[in-house]
DNA sequence: AATGTGCTCAACCGCCCCACT
DNA sequence: GAGTGGGGCGGTTGAGCACAT
């Protein structure tokens, strides 16, 4: 059996209903059963040694699979959506100063992990950088022409946005973003609860 | 209501680094 | 020093969703 996602199932859909009956490594969405099996697994060993964790799990996953599901979802202390405007304006700074070390900066931001970060601002900086400099352009300033925001030089744009941003950051279009449609991390806890294992990582 | 288009974000890929032998 | 394996990181992909037409 294998439930899937609710609704909003997500990310590389590959074709694995074949292979993974072959018994080899599973890809795609995690499943809830997944979820439950590796969350329980780490709760109970701990992390590290991935290869050993999917391996050990039953999961048919790589071991680089299960630590990502665990950093980017499952790991207790992660937040989850609303990247607040102090977060955002956090960001934008640390990313001119840091350049694309989406880790060190998901460092600095507790609870938000480095893909979110990346995915943040490859979706609102990044898309509000090319409308702005697109707006340069129009406006007859083409000293920005041609950058790229992968470039390092945007990191200068990045500090002008930076002050502009903290100025009017509702003009930002603050993400709302709703999880309703996941399954929550919070509805794993009691699992570990009955288990008997009460430590919290 | 149906279709088209753009956006979001979970997950994969490939490269690199580090530790160990 | 060379080879190997594990883990971490950044870039990229693409299914599903939301909104526009």
């Amino acid at each position: 059996m294998e439930t899937t996602m609710k609704k909003k199932g997500r990310g590389k859909a590959t074709i694995t209903s074949q292979k993974e009956e072959e018994g080899t490594v599973r890809k795609g969405p995690w499943t809830m059963e997944e979820d439950f099996i590796l969350f329980n697994y780490i709760l109970n060993h701990g992390e590290g040694l991935w290869n050993s964790v999917a391996k050990a799990s039953g999961l048919k996953r790589t071991g680089k699979s299960c630590r990502l599901r665990w950093l980017n979802y499952l790991r207790p202390d992660v937040r989850r959506g609303n990247i607040t405007a102090e977060e955002q304006l956090l960001i934008i700074q640390l990313h001119a100063k840091l350049g694309n070390r989406w880790s060190k900066i998901a460092k600095h931001l507790p609870g938000r992990t480095d893909n979110e970060i990346k995915n943040f601002w490859r979706t609102k900086i990044q898309r509000h950088m090319k409308v702005s400099s697109e707006h340069m352009i129009c406006s007859g300033n083409s000293q920005s022409s041609g950058m790229t925001t992968t470039d390092q030089g945007s990191s200068g744009k990045a500090i002008d946005m930076a002050e502009s941003f903290s100025q009017a950051k509702t003009t930002f279009n603050v993400v709302e973003q709703s999880n309703e449609n996941y399954w929550n991390v919070e509805d794993l806890w009691p699992v570990h609860l009955l288990n008997g294992d009460h430590h919290v990582i």
